[in-house]
Formats: C-alpha cells, sequence, structure tokens
DNA sequence: CTGAAAGCGCTTACAG
DNA sequence: CTGAAAGCGCTTACAG
C-alpha cells in the first residue's frame, strides 16, 4: 500500500491531536480560529481527505446514497432522474450508488436486503419502482429517508406528476383539435404490482373524453409498457383489430416513437392520418416532432435528492408527504385538426 | 439507532469467534465444513451482511468501483457503458460509483484528487475522458487498476474500437455507393487535449477519398461534438457554406439525427438528396432508419468492468493494453446509391 | 480447525 | 480550546 495520508500525519505536521484536526476540519465548533486554519492548510499541503470508511465505523454514516432504478433498459427517464439527483448529491459530497434491477428475482432481493443497503448508504432514491408491501415495510425497516421518484407509494414520501391531469391534458389537446376515436397505449398486462402510472394516464384519457359524451372503446386501447418496442408492438395491436382511429395518446414518448415508427411502416401518415401525443418530452422527442405533455426528470431527481439530504441533515425522518410538479403540453407536428387528412 | 446485526451476533450465537465467522462467510480456508454450515445457517437467518465499511478498514478494499464520465448531457453512450460495467460489477458484488464530470473544473478537481478518489473505491473506469498527462500520472499515483472506454490513452490499458477503420467503414460504404461529394461532421474545435475518436474517423474518412483519387475538401468539414444539436448546427453550417454534398458521414448517431433533422428543414430529403451514416448505432438509430458503424457499447463496459476484476482478485496492475472491439456496418435507409435523386 | 488480540482510520464523549 | 482514550465492525497474522 503506498502511502496514504491519515489523519495522524495531519495532526503529527500541525503539533495537535487527531481529535482536533477531526474537529477543525469538519468546521466543528471548539476550535480556535488559527489553529483551524492551519490546519486547513497543512491537510490542503498534505491532500488528505478523511477516508470514508474510518468515518463511516463511529457514525454510522457512508456519505452514500443509492438511486435504485429497474431494467436498465428503458433508459432515458431512469438516468434522467439519476443525473439530477446526482448532480445536487454530488455538489453536497455525496457518493451515488446506482442500483438496476435488471434481473427481476436476484437483484430484488439485494436491494431490499434492508441490512446489505443499510450499511452501505444514508439514504434511497428509487425511480419509478413497482413496490410490494413487504418492500415498502422493508424500507421503513432500514430507517433511512426514501424517497420515490413517480408514482405515489402508499407510504414513502414521493415527487410525481399528476399522472390523472396528464391523461387530460393530452386528450383535451387532442379532443380540442376535433378528435374522438382516440386510442390509448400503455399499461403493462404483467403488473402484478398495480403500479399506477400508465392507468392514471388512462383514467384522465377516459374522463376528457366523456367529458365529450364519447365512451371510451376498449377496442382502442393497447397495453405497451414504457419502450419504444411496446410502442411498435402496440401499433401493430391496433392494426391487427382492424380499427383505425385518427389519433393516439401514449402513455409516454417513447411508445409513441414506436407507435409512429411502426403507424409509417403501414402507410400511416402523421400527422395526416394520425395525430400522436406522448408523455414526457424526452430528449429525442423534438426530432421527431413529437407533441407531448412535458415533466422535468431532471428536476424531479434534484427535488428528491434535495429533500433526501434535508432529511439527513434535520435527523428528522420527514413526512410521508408527496411533492407534486407541473406539466405542459408542447404542441408539435405530430397532431392536427381532425378531418383534415387531406394534405 | 436501531439493531443492526452484526458478526458478534452471529458469534455469539453459533458459539464461536468472530474470526471463524469472517472465515466461514467469505469461504476462506481453515474451517470446517460443519461448522462453516452452521454459521451459514445463522448468518442467513439472522440476515447478517457484512459491513463495506468496517471490512473496508483493515483490507483497505471497499468493494466498489467508479465508472467516471464526462458531461452527463452527453447521454446516450456513457449510459452504456455504464449499464455494461455495472452489470458485471453488480454481479460480482461491487457497488459503481458514478461520477459525471459536468461542471468541468470543480467536478474534475474532485475526481482526480487522488486521496480522495483512492479511499473511496477500488478500482477506476473512465469513459471517453480527455485527459491531460498529469492526471494520467495521478492515476498510476492512485494505484488502482484503471480502464479507459473509448480513446486509446497513453500509459492506460483501453477498450476501444479502431476508428480509423470506422471512418474507413462509413466512407467505403458511401463511396461504394458511388458519392464523391462526402461530407465528414466531427470533431471538437475546443477540444485542447487532443481527444482522438473523431480525428481518427476523419482520418479513415480521408484516407478512403484518397484511395477513389478524391481529394478531402476542407470545405466538406465541419467540427461537431457528439451532440444531437451539435449535428444541427453541423448541417447548417455546410448549407451556409454554400456546399451540396451528396453524402454525410457524421462521427456519431446523434450528430448524424440532429444533421438529418436539419436537413430536411431545409428540404434537403434524406436519401434521395443526402446520404447520411453515422457510428454508435444508437438505441433509437433504428427509428430514424440511419445507416451506422455499430459498436456494442455495453459490450465494452462489460469487458472493461471484467478487466478490471480481474486485476483486483489477480491483484497484478494489469498490462496497459489495448482491447479492441469489432465495430459492423449496418445499412438501413439513410444511405442510397448517389445519383438517383429523382424518386 | 479455531481463538485472542491487535489494528485499520476515524469520531466522540469525557476530562481538563 | 484541546487531548487521551474508547469504540465503531470488521480482518488477519500469530498461537495453539
Amino acid at each position: 500500500m503506498v502511502e496514504m495520508t491519515g489523519i495522524v500525519d495531519v495532526a503529527a505536521r500541525a503539533g495537535v491531536s487527531v481529535a482536533t484536526v477531526s474537529r477543525a476540519l469538519r468546521g466543528l465548533p471548539g476550535v480556535s480560529d488559527a489553529t483551524r486554519e492551519q490546519i486547513r492548510q497543512i491537510a490542503a499541503e498534505l491532500g488528505y481527505v478523511a477516508s470514508p470508511s474510518a468515518a463511516a465505523l463511529p457514525t454510522g454514516r457512508t456519505g452514500a446514497v443509492a438511486v435504485v432504478s429497474p431494467v436498465a433498459t428503458t433508459g432515458w427517464y431512469f438516468n434522467a432522474v439519476c443525473e439530477g439527483a446526482q448532480e445536487v448529491l454530488a455538489a453536497n459530497g455525496f457518493d451515488v450508488l446506482r442500483y438496476d434491477l435488471s434481473e427481476v428475482e436476484t437483484n430484488r432481493r439485494r436491494v431490499f436486503d434492508t441490512q446489505l443497503l443499510r450499511k452501505r448508504v444514508d439514504a434511497l432514491l428509487l425511480t419509478s419502482l413497482p413496490l410490494t408491501p413487504e418492500e415498502v415495510e422493508a424500507l421503513h425497516a432500514m430507517n433511512r429517508p426514501v424517497m420515490v421518484v413517480g408514482p405515489i407509494v402508499s407510504g414513502l414520501p414521493s415527487v410525481r406528476i399528476d399522472d390523472v391531469e396528464v391523461g387530460r391534458m393530452a386528450t383535451e389537446h387532442l379532443v380540442g383539435l376535433g378528435h374522438r376515436e382516440i386510442a390509448f397505449a400503455g399499461g403493462d398486462p404483467d403488473d402484478q404490482l398495480g403500479f399506477p402510472v400508465s392507468p392514471d394516464r388512462r383514467i384522465g384519457y377516459a374522463e376528457v373524453l366523456r367529458e365529450v359524451g364519447v365512451e371510451p372503446d376498449p377496442a382502442l386501447t393497447v397495453p405497451a409498457k414504457f419502450t419504444v418496442e411496446a410502442g411498435v408492438a402496440a401499433f401493430a395491436e391496433l392494426w391487427a383489430r382492424d380499427v383505425r382511429p385518427t389519433a393516439l395518446f401514449a402513455a409516454s414518448d417513447e411508445v409513441a416513437m414506436g407507435a409512429m415508427h411502426e403507424a409509417r411502416r403501414h402507410g400511416v401518415r402523421i400527422p395526416e392520418d394520425l395525430s400522436v401525443v406522448g408523455v414526457d418530452d424526452h430528449d429525442m422527442s423534438w426530432l421527431f416532432g413529437l407533441t407531448t405533455v412535458a415533466q422535468d426528470v431532471r428536476a424531479e431527481g434534484r427535488i428528491a435528492a434535495g429533500t433526501l439530504l434535508e432529511a439527513l441533515r434535520s435527523g428528522i425522518a420527514g413526512e410521508t408527504t408527496v411533492t407534486t410538479v407541473p406539466t405542459e403540453l408542447i404542441v408539435r407536428s405530430s397532431t392536427r385538426p381532425a378531418g383534415q387528412s387531406a394534405s
């Protein structure tokens, strides 16, 4: 092992005890300004940095927070949350440990092994993760601040958007353009956990349709996870059902992108033959001219991280509050008034 | 602090010393099978997991590796590398700490503060990071395994693709289609560090052009960082120069996407008026029908992580070897023979 | 095969 | 304002 300057080196060089060095460097009271300044100088010269492992032992604080997300593949959304969180965490000297739950079984056990994670991080940030009641229980037992970004999870504080409202905004836009035969693509048929995001968006969609006197047609609803591939499959399914809606509300931009791609493959022009609205304002959505209900995912990550830091600082577990951040309709070129099929 | 079962609890319950528990659980020799099995059982019952911080102190091993990437914004590529790396790292029980170098000045200092990082992680994985000689020096001084994914960095082992060959493949494809006026978009004009990726791709491009008797025209080369926005700007620049190439080789798919978008805005049809080739096979490239020189970025991350684990396991610093992974041309609909402008 | 004990590098009452 | 000392939860020679 190469020389690693430790606290004793600094203490020796400064002619004080390690206790004083520890207090001085961490800004604790009870150190004269002169001494503190001198110690700082020496620490800087020596390039001394306290070992997080060593500091974690007596304090129980690791200086790290975990960001847990499902299936790495789903990509953009989770990375954006993580980027936002990481931004504020790093600025506050915290490390971030990323846990991706790809192989469902294995990794889930690992992540929610309270012992494991509790010894590793001071707080947890979960992104759009379906959780069982037992898992929520385990998280509480961890006795560490937890935030979830995405859905409301009973018993856990979260940062989210109003998904029903999202569904309303998208559908109102389409309805306002005169569309009445509007398909909905979203919802994971394999979801056993009642993950509410897509269902809520669908509720908003259904509400608005009924408000204009249209009963939502089950034949116009197709399931789709939050991926481009699911969007492709969703449109294919609609097409196979022989329904020909004039508009499509996709539960996410990625779903919308896939659906648009598949639609074009069938000779359906967008927006001439089909108007499409997505959700998220994915980084690439503007390239597709995609109209979307935008959310600031990175900001959500930042807010969640900030709340976590606050809880850590105050030592208070934090209320189980739900912070709802605003969304905004961004109209681009994938939507247009109904009945204008002839360009 | 809530009850955290520690090694003493397990030892007490098993009626053995903590030393034996430590050895048994880590699979070290010198423990009878019966004892080991019993200890395992008890540890499982109690949900005991060794504290990484506590274990790190005597061993100097944190069980974590850092994945360092520049500017979070550049997105896809770095996330893909990280996903690949994380996959193998997590499978081997390692945590991954992500460091994004967004605010250049500040974070760079932070990350390359050898003391800081050395006390935090056992190994380092750098993605496409321009490094100064001093930084390479600092990395060596850290005395920890380091791998870089992307460019060859003198003195550091890396996993990369043959960028000159990439340039050749893309250009040969276009030349083979009969194109001779081929633009190149790539290279960061602000780069002070001689980051070789784009320049190498350009070398391959120039080589192939010369081989068919065409002297590369400086007017057909425009700078572009690896972003969609840069691609937009690059095409705009070409357009402003009043050059009208029949094909464009973009240094990355994101650049290509931006360029295609801007081209269409100017009424340039793809591929009728302009053939476009990118590099990477970005997750979304197929949606654009983009012809590209594909690389398996996640695999590169996996390989780099595997090498790191091997170095950690063997204790050997590892050769400064360069692993070159293959690339493959994927032809889609953004390229077509020259001179077929009339559709 | 197993244990007692020192030590890893910090932090934190407790004294002074 | 400052220091001596115990302790955080492990690992690892060293004995036996």
